[in-house]
Formats: C-alpha cells, sequence, structure tokens
DNA sequence: TGGTATTACATGGGATTTTATGGGTGTCAA
DNA sequence: TTGACACCCATAAAATCCCATGTAATACCA
C-alpha cells in the first residue's frame, strides 16, 4: 500500500485552511477517498491523520504495549477528538480551531509523512523534536563516537 | 540482483537538476521502477539513493500504534526525508532545495555507488571523507608501517 | 589501421501543466 | 441576520515535460 512519506510545509490561512500537500492526497485518493481523518495525538504537541480507513477498526489497532483496560481507554480518547475533514476542490482541509490550538499552529503546518499516517506540527516545535530524536538515535548507534 | 557501483560527477543546473549516471539508471530501471527514492543520510553530509524497494518495509518498523510505544526512530526520521522523485525523460531527478542545503551541493554532485544503494556528495567533501577512510584502514591493516 | 559515421549520454533552455494560496459568493442554521 | 462553511474562481510560483545541442564513446568501413 502507498505509504505517507516525506517533509512539506503549508500555510494555514485566516479561515483556517491548509493545502494537504499533494503526495499524501496522492495517497488519500489512491485509495477512493475524498476526506482526511485527523486526531490530536494523545501524548505530543501534533495532530495526527491518516485516511479514515486507518481508524474503523480502531481497538484492534491500538498497541499492544499497553494494559488491555487502558487499550480501550485509548480508543476512547481518540475516538472523542477524530474529526473526518473533507478535501475541498482545490485539496485543502479546513483546521477545526481547538486542533489549531492543541498543535500551537500559527500561520504554517509541516507534515511529515510516517508511513501508515503523518503528522503536522508547527514548523519549530518539530524542528526541536527530530533534533532530539536524531541525537537519540546517534547516540545509540554510534556511542563511541566514530565517524 | 545487479548493484550500483561506480563514481561519476555530474553537474547539478540552476533547476536543482542532475542526471543520474546511466549505469545506475540501468539498475534502477531494470527493476522497472521509473523514480529513485532519495533521502539526507541521518549521520553524514550526503544523500543516500536506491530503487523505492529498498524502503518499502520502513513502513512496517514504524509502530502502528496510537502512542510512544516501542518505536524505530530510525525508521521515523528517514520516512520524513525521504522523498520519491521521478526521472524525466532525460533521465534527470530534481533535487529538493533542502537536499542540497543538506548535502553541500553547488554546482556538481559526485555519485558512488555501494552495492544495494548509492550516495550523493559535494565532491570535495567526498574527496576528504575517503581520504580519511583510507587512512583508517591502511592503520588497521599496517600497524607496522609495511610497505 | 586510420578515419568516419553513428549512437548514447549529459546538459541547456523554453513551454506547459500542477500546485499552493488568496479572496469572493451563496446557502443553511442558529 | 449573522456567522460558519462549502463552493467557485483567479493568480503566482513551482514542478514537469519537451526539444535542441555539444560531446564522448562506440561501431563501421575502406
Amino acid at each position: 500500500m502507498k505509504a505517507f512519506f516525506g517533509t512539506f510545509v503549508n500555510k494555514v490561512d485566516a479561515k483556517g485552511r491548509v493545502s494537504v500537500p499533494a503526495p499524501f492526497r496522492a495517497v488519500i485518493q489512491g485509495r477512493g477517498l475524498t476526506s482526511v481523518a485527523l486526531h490530536p495525538s494523545l501524548f505530543e504537541s501534533c495532530l495526527e491523520g491518516a485516511g479514515f480507513d486507518r481508524f474503523e477498526n480502531l481497538e484492534s489497532q491500538i498497541a499492544d504495549s499497553f494494559g488491555p483496560s487502558t487499550r480501550d481507554e485509548v480508543a476512547e480518547l481518540i475516538m472523542a477528538e477524530l474529526r473526518e475533514l473533507p478535501l475541498d476542490g482545490e485539496g485543502r482541509i479546513v483546521l477545526p480551531d481547538e486542533f489549531i490550538a492543541k498543535a500551537n499552529l500559527t500561520d504554517q503546518a509541516t507534515f511529515i509523512g510516517q508511513g501508515r499516517r503523518f503528522q503536522m506540527w508547527e514548523p519549530g516545535a518539530l524542528a526541536a523534536v527530530m533534533k532530539a530524536k536524531l541525537q537519540r538515535v546517534t547516540a545509540a548507534l554510534k556511542p563511541n563516537g566514530n565517524a
């Protein structure tokens, strides 16, 4: 199945509209969908999106790393905040105000592909997160500082 | 399977286009592909490329959960920066500006084959890295200075 | 074997199409 | 009747395609 990958920075206009990057649209529309399913991340200051199909069996898709009861609660929390946002004629979606607030978005949003899903971040916040992630990976793979 | 090998220096034009060396194209097209998958190296100032098939399992390495479970951060970092660049009619690809910046490319790029993948470097940077690599190898194999 | 024709490749530039973005208008519901 | 929202159109910028050219490598022939 085609996946979401790559990084794209798009503008959020005064109406809360953002263009979904064309490659991401291609993935969505390649599945015959005309909308994006989006919800705020439970643990990070970003939004997580995919085709709506990803959320259809939400409970069975929750990772095993949570206890059995925690799993259901995660599903409930996501379900409660999940929105189906239709693509307009130009390939844009309209972000609800709460989503803009939760991700601290102002006038720009960075989309990053993560395989089966994608995320939307305030550009500065993403840069910090990515930098920290790279440092962890570097430390783990090169403990002795080899070049 | 045919591998990428050899060194080729090609020009990066004002539009950010580079010709993919014909032997590399032959490898890609021999697999029935019409595009190159490319991403900045996580640890070096260069770009790493291959056929897109090399990255297809990346998707499955990212936990398909909704929280910070055991995740493969390497896969996340690469997926975020991975791009699929189609070959034009003349066998060229267009490098995104961020890629040019990350590899410090100006008007030329050196392609070096690495078997399953290839790398693209700013020629001067590659020369320095190769020299250092040769010195390490020499030191390791001839610790007593034999000719 | 020397010289010439032919092909493949890399590169340059222009034309065309996609994409992202800004703004307007009508409709429905509170 | 006033927003909120879907829909429509306009435009600039960027990505893509197409054709032309120089040059190096190869094949061909006398």
